[in-house]
DNA sequence: TAGGTGACGGACC
DNA sequence: CGGTCCGCCACCT
């Protein structure tokens, strides 16, 4: 029998889903792991990853469409932000991210889509 | 143990 | 479109 995930480890299994150049909210994460109305608690979970990461914790943000920034990260949203522009993703002065246009959308994993906005 | 805080989000103004 | 408020719930005094 395979062992119960952790919460944490269920949100780092669902951020790993989330390909390059695409971005995901954390209510969004929290719903997809059943865990609906935890945004908060996705961030928690992130927040304890070790870093570096393989994981795409950079590709998680806040559903207002900006960066989550506060002192509290000690850097790291402005890490993101790096890492965000480094994968092709815009980032205004402002810290506004073009989410409609990038946002993951798990269900179009079955292969290229003709007239698909990302492609 | 109780109360404040926060890598959220949605409602309201 | 921005500022506030409140519900949410694990963490940390």
């Amino acid at each position: 029998m395979t062992p119960p995930l952790s919460f944490d480890q269920r949100v780092w299994r669902m951020v790993e889903q989330i390909p390059p150049g695409r971005l995901a909210t954390y209510g969004q994460i929290a719903e997809l792991i059943g865990a609906w109305g935890c945004a908060r608690q996705v961030g928690w979970a992130l927040r304890r990853l070790p870093l570096p990461s393989s994981t795409p914790w950079h590709r998680v943000v806040q559903a207002s469409g900006r960066i989550a920034m506060t002192p509290s990260r000690e850097g790291s949203d402005w890490i993101q932000r790096q890492l965000l522009l480094a994968e092709g993703i815009p980032v205004q002065a402002d810290g506004r991210l073009p989410l409609a246009q990038v946002r993951w959308r798990p269900d179009a994993s079955c292969g290229t889509v003709p007239g698909d906005p990302a492609s």
